[in-house]
RNA sequence: GCCCCUUUAGCUCAUUUGGUAGAGCAACUGAUUUGUAAUCAGUAGGUGGUCUGUUCGAAUCGGACAAGGGGCACCA
């Protein structure tokens, strides 16, 4: 008879085999009511899953995420009944649970439009107010086939072929509706309750492979509580307020047009803010020992042919043809010719590790549909970095340039950053000892760093593996970043070559190294960090001063001189408008500091502040707060 | 690139079923000299994304293209 052990380390031993649910009525009423699948042995199970041996039971309920996942899982099968209903015809492709919500994939020819989901979602809550019982059957592999087939469910009879012989293959169903699935499932459509809202219709590929049909999927989110939900929503709202596409324009800080899509145009207050970065970076490279250049944009093929780029990476990359009838290529990436600045004159292995870094603009032809505002573009400036070196300073080079990188993400306000190591990929170049060298090499260098990392099998480049560095941002959004790739191929192909210490000639290795990325990209998610609002170092406005009346208008004028010599991004605001109308519109500037001038100022010789975010007024000495403005403007080079 | 949607004044949006476009804010002019999130009045502003078809007549209906948006694929 079995004896089933709880969480807590308790032990209940029942006579006879027992179900989950009998097992949650055992411990306490409420539980047994809050109850939605369990665990057994680290198993999800239905309630009405039978347990006959000895096991660990949990019970799980909304509060656990499998839980939230079974409610999703629920709400995404109740979707589809409602579909199926409403649109007969409509064929089933898969329907799982995701990151706050579902989904399930239809075959169907007719578009489904945003009346069809309102309608959708009213025929789901009837199905809830039904409250019909969910029923497991385990049907024959054949039969289930053939089933499906003759409904013409073809994306069901791939299914069933893609479960593993030996599996079970279960069938759901809620009242006369089923569907193939592996559960669990609640006990019946009302346990979800009503907390659900479809959020979009999207094309998505069979498979997500983009060779297969293009299926259609209706997004949606489900919750416990109403309170939940509604705070979700809340929370998609407050994202779309920190959209960098919508604070730029409202901020004048860029904007994009027809005649070059993916690519920027900056504006003064724009390009001010990436000239502020840039300006951080230089100090930041110089004292960790980098020497910057720059290269061509423009270069000839026969050097992207010598490099595989011509055959690697020919797709993304524009070419241009001169009048001479010779082509060239807009280079896609700065490591080419950064290695013909190696390769110009000797060098020695004293020389190395030789770090160069430049702020290379770079052009690659994206898919249309990839582009998205700042975020992906066609035209970015990379902070590209490649660091010559032996096979012996691999780890120490990765080491530091990892620690480089980390200390810059948290001068801009980014302490949580997770690493994304990836290993040799099936096509690559190079021995394998080689690549247990560099491998090894990184790897301890991420285990020195102490950081989270998860590892993609396989997906590193050609050349070598790569760590990408993804930073989490005020809203807990991840981004990815950086990247620090082993490259034992590109020196050879280019002929690299240092003398070493016994006067041969060797190719050293070269470290690819990004600290953002993309400037333009890290723009975009800086301004969605800080919604707009950017720290005063890097603030495009930095102060604006303003004058309560005409008669203050010199000892503005004269206090502005005074920051604007010291290098503040300073304006004055002598309109003829009240102090309300400008204080509110500077504010919707997200200028980070106010400065109003009035005649108390004036005969005092003093300044009060108003800071973004703040309705507090400071009245500060004007030396003083001139000097506590310099300190505040200071690059943040700890 | 693929699926769906969108495109009207500088910005945000309106114009029921086809009868050549309106508002708020911004801009400009004038008045107002103002103490911490919108002072008042007036003026001007549009080949309705582009091309094309249907129609006596198109912002409105059809088609093509482009850009943008939401996803998918892609991110070397």
């Amino acid at each position: 008879m079995p004896i089933i052990k709880l969480p807590d380390g308790s032990n209940i031993e029942f006579q006879k085999k027992v179900t989950g649910l009998e097992v949650a009525e055992k411990i306490s009423k409420s539980l047994a009511k809050q109850a939605l699948i369990i665990s057994v042995d680290g198993e999800l199970k239905d309630l009405t899953h039978v347990i006959e041996k000895n096991s660990s039971v949990k019970i799980i309920t909304h509060k656990d995420s499998d839980g939230l996942d079974a409610i999703r899982h629920d709400t995404t099968h109740i979707m589809a009944m409602a579909v199926q209903e409403l649109f007969p015809g409509t064929k089933l492709a898969i329907g799982p649970a995701i990151k706050d919500g579902f989904y399930y994939d239809f075959s169907r020819k007719e578009p489904f439009t945003p009346i069809d989901l309102e309608k959708i979602e009213k025929k789901m809550k009837e199905i809830v107010e039904k409250d019909q019982p969910t029923r497991k059957e385990v049907w024959e592999r054949k039969e289930t086939k053939d089933h499906y087939k003759k409904l013409g469910e073809k994306y069901k009879v791939e299914l069933v072929d893609s479960i593993p012989a030996g599996n079970e293959i279960s069938i759901y169903y809620h009242g006369k509706w089923y569907d193939l699935c592996r559960g669990p499932h609640l006990l019946s459509t009302g346990k979800i309750s009503k907390h659900f809202k479809l959020t979009k219709v999207a094309g998505a590929y069979w498979r997500g492979d983009s060779n297969n049909e293009m299926l259609q999927r209706i997004y949606g989110t489900s919750w416990p509580t109403q309170k939940e939900l509604d705070d979700y929503l809340k929370r998609i709202e407050e994202a779309e307020k920190r959209d960098h596409r919508k604070l730029g324009k409202e901020m004048d800080l860029f904007h994009f047009r027809e005649e070059s899509p993916g690519a920027v145009f900056w504006h003064e207050k724009g390009w001010i803010l990436f000239q502020r970065l840039i300006e951080y970076m230089r100090m930041k490279q110089r004292f960790a020992g980098y020497k910057e250049i720059n290269t061509p944009e423009i270069l000839d093929r026969s050097l992207w042919e010598k490099s595989g780029h011509w055959e690697k990476f020919g797709e993304h990359m524009y070419t241009s043809e001169t009048p001479d009838d010779k082509i060239f290529a807009i280079k896609p990436m700065n490591c080419p010719g950064c290695v013909q600045v190696f390769n110009q004159g000797l060098k020695s292995y004293r020389d190395l590790p030789l770090k160069l870094s430049e702020f290379g603009k770079v052009h690659r032809y994206e898919p249309s549909g990839a582009l998205h505002g700042l975020l992906r573009v066609r035209a970015f400036t990379q902070d590209d970095a490649h660091i010559f070196c032996t096979e012996d300073q691999i780890t120490q080079e990765s080491l530091t340039v990892t620690n480089l990188i980390l200390k810059i993400y948290k001068d801009l306000g980014f302490e949580n950053v997770i690493l994304k190591y990836s290993d040799r990929p099936e096509k690559r170049v190079g021995e394998d000892s080689v690549w247990d060298k560099s491998e090894a090499a990184l790897l301890s260098a991420i285990k020195q760093s102490k950081l989270e990392y998860t590892i993609n099998k396989g997906e590193g480049a050609f050349y070598g593996p790569k760590i990408e560095f993804v930073l989490r941002d005020a809203i807990g959004r991840d981004w990815q970043c950086g990247t620090l790739q082993v490259d034992l191929n590109l020196p050879g192909r280019l002929g690299a070559s240092y003398v070493d210490k016994d006067g041969t000639k060797k190719v050293p290795v070269m470290l690819h190294r990004a600290l953002f990325g993309s400037l333009e990209r890290f723009i975009g998610i800086l301004i969605e960090n800080y919604a707009g609002k950017l720290p005063f170092w890097l603030a495009p406005t930095q102060v604006v001063i303003l004058p309560i009346t005409e008669e203050n208008n010199d000892y503005v004028k004269n206090l502005f001189e005074d920051l604007f010599k010291e290098g503040i991004k300073c304006e004055v605001d002598l309109r003829n408008q009240k102090i309300n109308y400008k204080i509110r519109e500077h504010s919707l500037a997200k200028v980070p500091m106010i400065l109003v001038c009035g005649k108390k100022e004036v005969s005092e010789s003093t300044v009060t502040v108003r800071r973004l975010g703040s309705e507090k007024q400071e009245t500060f000495k004007r030396e003083e707060l001139i000097k506590n403005i310099l300190t505040s403007n200071k690059l943040p080079l700890n």
